[in-house]
DNA sequence: TATTATACTGTACATATATTCAGTATTTTT
DNA sequence: AAAAATACTGAATATATGTACAGTATAATA
């Protein structure tokens, strides 16, 4: 990340406290009103700099749009804020639409691995080891896995939740852990299959 | 604070969503498009009437001037150590004989409710519920349950995990969700009865 | 030395946005 | 039974706001 000049930082301040107090990010006037400019494009070109080097993001054509940019080595080693990702229907043909519903804040070492976020899951097709619909799946994002393992896989445009098995070089088998579903045989050479990643936790809230 | 009808709660948890992904409060047309309204004045009279009840606060004449109120002091949010109290399947624990096995590090707010102590479930009884063995169930002390609720009860000496429902003024019947497991039928006036408390959450580690 | 980045003032304008008004219908409260 | 609150559609509008354009000046960089 570029080096940030006292004026830029005295804007992406600004920036801040304006959203601590108000709760909504500032338009170019009130950066101007706060700081002393006189041109709405004082604040503008400030803020323009500011998002060519990474500090913050900019909507485009949206009032109030801008974001600043979590840079966060905020030193609260203990904590942070993981996102929650949406998964549509495990378990049934579907297309996986991931998006980021919500963020929960969580200490590093939470669970016995360390882990990157939490998967929502649709679907009871590993209801017999207790994953439920709606359940947060701790994932930690790795593509070494071994038989046995819960894992995060895509396979062509659907993503789901199954044990991992490999059968023989070239063939992984998916299995459910619910006798309504079938198991999922995955021949490598033919089908686009990926490991998103492997559980390391679960999270209920009830 | 007055209550929130259940379309109030959506636009409250769309401002906290579309908070969380973009950094920025919506405009009424983001919430219309969000939860399929067709008319910016539905947005608006929902944002009045959250604004007249108390829980956010609007900015007049202001562009995404939407701030939510008293989000639980969020800012404050606090970290505890939690202990782990082991549960013994059938027979024997008291919970004089309750021991602390761990502690774990958790923010106060993990879970929608507070809670006080983490429970590590033994047997199966609550498997269908998705709830297994070594499960760590967030339990909060409270004597006030409804029907439905997943409560922790001591019955005699023995501890358990089940459906609280009460058939009576002095029966209540404590469900499994595990067909392998009877359902316990508990007389107020002859037994000896206890709710500890009820389940708020479930954390599992693997 | 030429060029780019920084740091502003000032004006102008298209559009993003809040907000009002006019309806309709159902539910809840008084 | 009347009044108020809830839950919308749809159209209209004043203004809040992003953003481009035209300048001026100094510092940093190549």
């Amino acid at each position: 990340m570029k080096k940030i000049t006292s004026q830029q930082q005295r804007v992406l301040d600004c920036i801040q406290i304006y959203l601590n107090k108000t709760g909504f990010p500032p338009t170019r006037a009130d950066i101007c009103k706060e700081l002393g400019f006189k041109s709405p494009n004082s604040a503008e070109t400030h803020l323009r700099a500011l998002e060519k080097k990474g500090f913050i993001s900019i909507e485009s054509g949206t009032s109030r749009g801008i974001s600043i940019i979590n840079n966060d080595n905020k030193l609260t080693q203990a904590d942070n804020e993981y996102p929650v990702i949406g998964l549509v229907a495990a378990g049934s043909p579907t297309l996986a639409q991931e998006n980021i519903e919500q963020t929960i804040n969580c200490p590093n070492k939470f669970f016995d691995s360390d882990f990157d976020y939490f998967l929502k899951v649709k679907g009871l097709s590993m209801k017999d080891v207790g994953i439920m619909e709606d359940d947060l799946i701790a994932v930690k994002k790795t593509n070494e896995v071994r038989n046995g393992d819960i894992v995060i896989a895509r396979l062509e445009d659907e993503v789901t939740v199954k044990f991992f098995q490999r059968k023989s070089p070239k063939i992984v088998e998916l299995e459910a852990a619910n006798e309504d579903y079938e198991n999922i045989v995955v021949d490598l050479e033919y089908q686009d299959f990926h490991i998103e990643g492997k559980s390391v936790g679960l999270l209920r809230k009830n």
